[in-house]
Parts: structure tokens; sequence; C-alpha cells
RNA sequence: CGCGGGGUAGAGCAGUUGGCAGCUCGUCAGGCCCAUAACCUGAAGGUCGCCGGUUCAAGUCCGGCCCCCGCAUCCA
């Protein structure tokens, strides 16, 4: 099994403020990212923003704003959110960089040596106003709905890009390789595309029309189509068309782009089209998640139920927030966020559950062992934790987070039980401390194994859990998972009692 | 006959290749007193949207029908 790993996630259009939904995913990756890390790979992650093109320009200037003051500004809101949300990407990409946009067009120069890019005459449905063209859909009574006029018929000369000529290469791929789109609803879908044909599109447009954009080399008169440009993010990153391809050179194909379900024809068709005309590798799979509804709404501006990312976690907890979406998306559906349903998790999962096994732990070892971390023993409890990452591997594997808490939390319940049946302040009053120090030696034991399980989710609450079991986190962490998934008879340490992990939200829903 | 997703306990959801219908929350009853009024046990509650078919056996497979939600724009 190959030692690297490199995961991508889509690069956001940076023409307004972070949305809930890119947080998921790219807290989707990031988890991924931890999770392979822990395996000992080496990970690079890879996040951005995508900046070019009309809509970017018109926002801006609806704004009153520079395109490119505007733009940086919204791609650092982008970045703030990586930061705020605890995400360990190593790089971030602008395509408004100099470094994306020379090796944007390193890349178009590829694809037209090989033949696949050449000038059509498009004609168009042009709107003045939006400086824009429609398409038949768009109009309402053939006129533009925003500014109730009827479009110009314009003839533009515009390259395009052989699509069609890899029809079969992408039918081929597909029919090889199951799991290139995944979930397999996903590949479903993009399967059934591919099956109606596909046809040449347009990757550049006119200068006049569109100033804001990566220069089309050797033709002042036009720039890229924003897709053929920020697609080859995912490599111009990694210094393709370049002499430093190091990155390059050990990262490329990637293991896995992360992507919503809304572009997922542009990952799975046309970047994998536009890699076999470069001569490229493909990357290995593309992941697609679902959606975030609000309480059972699609979210929209126009419906004002927009969750914010960044002042969700001013409200709450990060790492509640970052359970509660791993936990309660199922990673190949749409999945639902109302404030009800995260304090329900969070109550009743972290801080009855995980907060309170935890603190009940550390005081009975307190009390009943003087604060000194027994060992444990072959037990019951080692047989629960044993099978528990078995399941927990197998759907960490299959980016269902939603299932793998779930066996977490399995476990959980299983010590809560344990502790229950036993009862140890029951053995202690009977003076059996043989037996109360086995319980409780296996129980943390158990506990240690939760926290490693839960550290790709909440990193943060991991490592309190090691420290307060009297562990160094940053020594736990150098090793790698097979060495933490053993069951350790070696104890003896101090505890390091805490503050209550998760104190309970009280019924107060705003 | 536009495309896709979905209808399973009061609510929210799981149900892989057909094999006794499950989970979480809520409700009710009990237990415990180590713990964050937390934890544990038990009970009540469902003709699996409707009709038909295949089968020893259908929530699951097949056919038909009904209903709900997305698919202009904002928007990942």
């Amino acid at each position: 099994m190959s030692n690297k790993y490199y995961l991508t996630t889509a690069i956001p259009y940076a023409n307004s403020d972070p949305h809930i939904g890119f947080a998921y995913e790219i807290l989707c990756a990031d988890v991924m990212a931890r999770y392979q890390r822990l395996q000992g790979k080496e990970v690079y992650f890879l996040t951005g923003t995508d900046e070019h093109g009309q809509k970017m320009l018109r926002t801006a200037k609806d704004a009153g704003r520079d395109v490119a003051d505007y733009s940086a500004e919204k791609s650092a809101q982008f970045q703030l959110l990586a930061d705020r949300w605890n995400i360990t990407n190593d790089d971030f990409i602008r395509t408004t960089e100099p470094r994306h946009m020379e090796r944007a067009q390193k890349f178009w120069q590829a694809s037209l040596a090989a033949g696949d890019i050449y000038k059509k005459q498009y004609s168009g449905l042009y709107c003045v106003g939006c400086e824009a063209f429609k398409t038949e859909k768009d109009l309402v009574d053939g006129k533009c709905p925003d500014h109730n006029k009827e479009p110009e018929v314009l003839v533009e000369e515009n390259y395009f890009f052989k699509l069609s000529k890899y029809q079969q290469q992408l039918e081929k791929l597909f029919d090889s390789q199951k799991d290139f789109v995944y979930p397999s609803n996903r590949y479903n879908e993009m399967r059934n595309i591919l099956k109606d044909g596909l046809e040449d599109i347009s990757v550049s447009r006119s200068k006049e029309k569109l100033t804001w954009g990566v220069p089309v080399p050797g033709d002042d008169s036009q720039v890229m189509y924003v897709w053929f440009d920020a697609l080859t993010n995912y490599i111009t990153a990694l210094g393709y068309g370049t002499d430093d391809t190091d990155l390059y050179d050990k990262f490329w194909p990637a293991d896995a782009h992360v992507i919503g379900k809304e572009i997922n024809r542009f990952h799975s068709l046309l970047w994998p089209a536009m890699l076999l005309s470069a001569g490229l590798p493909l990357p290995k799979q593309i992941i697609v998640h679902g959606w975030i509804t609000v309480s059972g709404q699609k979210m929209s501006k126009s419906l004002g139920n927009v969750i914010n990312p960044l002042t969700l976690i001013d409200e709450y907890p990060l790492e509640s927030v970052r359970y509660f979406f791993s936990r309660e998306i199922p990673f190949d559906d749409d999945g639902d966020y109302s404030e009800q349903k995260f304090r329900d998790r969070f109550n009743g999962d972290l801080a009855n559950g995980l907060g309170n096994l935890t603190n009940r732990i550390i005081v009975m070892i307190e009390k009943y062992c003087d604060s000194i971390v027994p060992v444990a023993h072959d037990s019951g409890i080692k047989k629960y934790t044993v099978s528990t990452w078995d399941e927990y591997e197998t759907q960490m594997d299959k980016w269902r987070f939603d299932h793998a808490l779930e066996d977490v939390f399995k476990l959980v319940t299983f010590c809560d039980q344990q502790i229950s049946e036993k009862q140890p302040w029951a053995m202690a009053k009977a003076g059996k401390m043989d037996e109360v120090k086995i319980l409780l030696g296996d129980l943390t034991e158990a506990l240690r194994h939760i926290a490693v399980m839960l550290y790709p989710v909440m990193p943060e609450t991991s490592e309190k859990i090691l420290t307060q079991i009297g562990l160094s986190a940053e020594a736990e962490f150098k090793l790698n998972l097979n060495e933490l998934k053993e069951w350790r008879d070696t104890a003896g340490q101090k505890i390091q009692k805490g503050e209550p992990l998760f104190p309970r939200l009280e019924n107060s829903p705003r």
C-alpha cells in the first residue's frame, strides 16, 4: 500500500462568505487527512479559492469594489474558516495567484498541443444588462428575468475543448473502475450522463466580455473559462508546469478529490478528459458528499436560513460542531442541521455520554486508586474494544464518519453498562480493591482507545482525554495507528483531573 | 409518460446478498448513588404509503398507483 495520500477539497467560488456546506466539505477532508496521518501516511492536503469569472466581476462591481481587492478579502474568509475550524491543510491556493495562472496556461498549451483545443464560432443570446450569455432556459417569455429585456443574438469566436473525443476512454474508465466516483449513487448519475454522450465545451470567453480571468496563451483576445482554469489547481499547486516538480512527482495522482454533488460532472467527466488530453495520470477517486439542509429545507439566502460556519463556532465549541456534522450527516446523502438536533447530539452524546464517562472514570481512580491508573487486563471490555476497532476502520475507510462515530459511542455506552453492572463502589465498600482496580484499569484503557478513535473528528478532545488519564498526547500521537490500537497492559501513570469536557447545554433553545 | 431523492413506533432515522422489524430521542415504570440531575434495566407503541405478482418466506425482488421534497434565482 502506498505511503502517501494526496487529497483536495473543491476550491469554492469566493464571491461570497463561506457556506456551511463548504465547511462540511473541508471538515470531511480534514477528518480523512487526520485519519490517514494516524495510519502513518504522508499526507498532502490542499484547499483554496476559485476567484475568476464573470460572476466574481459582477459581484465586486455591485459592491462598488475593485475585483482584486474584493476577491482577496473573500478568499481570506475561507482561509480564516480553515484556520478556525482547525483544518490541517498543507497549502491554500488562489486561482488569482501568479503561480496558478502561469501553470494553468502551461496546461492549456499541453492540451492545445494534443490537438484538443480549437476555435469555433459560437452564437448565443447575450443580455447586455447581465453582460452574460443566456440559455433558452434562463429566459422568461423570451426576456432576461433580471433586466426584462430581450437578449441580443451575438456571434463570437471561442475556443472549444474536445470533450467528445474522450467519450470512449471515459466509458472505459467508468466501467473498469466502479468506485472512480464514490459513493455509488453519484457514480450512477455520472455513468448515465456519459451514456447520453458528451459534447465539446466552450473553454474561453472574449476578453471584451470578460477581463477577469487567466489569459489564453498566445491569444490576447480571450481568457479561459473558469472551470478550465479552476480544475487545474489540483496540479498547479503541486508545481505542475514548473522546474520544481518534487511535490507533483510525489503526490500526483490525487488519492481523493472531495467535492459536493453539484460539481460532480466537472470533476468526474471534464477533469479526467482534460488530464487525458494533457497526458497526465487520473485521480484515483472522486469523493462526493451530499448537501446540508436546515430543518428539512434547502439552505438559501432568499429563505434566510443560511448557517454561517464562522458564527456557528462562536456559539458552540468547535469540537462539538465538528462532531455534529461528522456524526449526523450521512455521507452519501443530504443531511439535516437544526439547532434542536445539534443540542440533542451535544447533550446526549458529548455531555451525558463521553464527557460523563470520562469524568466518572477519573473520579473513581482518584477516589479508589490514589489517582494512579491501574493496569488493564484481558476482559470483556478488551474484547468489545477490539471489535469496535474493526468496525470503526471499515467505516472510516468508506468515509462513513457517521457510522464510525456511532460505533465509538456504542463503546462508550458499553463502558457505562459495565460500570452499572459491576458496581465498583460496592466492590470498594466490600474491600475488594483488586477487583476495583481491574475494572478501572480496563475502563481507562478503553477510554484511551475511544480518545484515539475520536482524534480525526475531535483532536483537542482526544488530547484532553489522554491528558486526563495521565498520558502525553504529544507522545501518543507520534505512534502510528497499529501501535495505538494495541491493548496495553502497562499503566501506573497519575491521572490529571480536568474540567468537564462538555458541560451540558441547558434548555434554552434560542 | 422530464430527472433525481424519499414515504418503516409520537419525532428523527437504520435496515447490506429476500430469513423472527431495529436504533436514537420522547413517554411510562423500576434500579443505582461512582459521575456533568448524569448512568443502567424493563415496558408501551408499527397492517414497513396503497394494490397486485414472484417465493416455503417480501420492508427487501417485479409491475402498477398515491403522496412528499429538490431541479428559475440567491446557493456548496
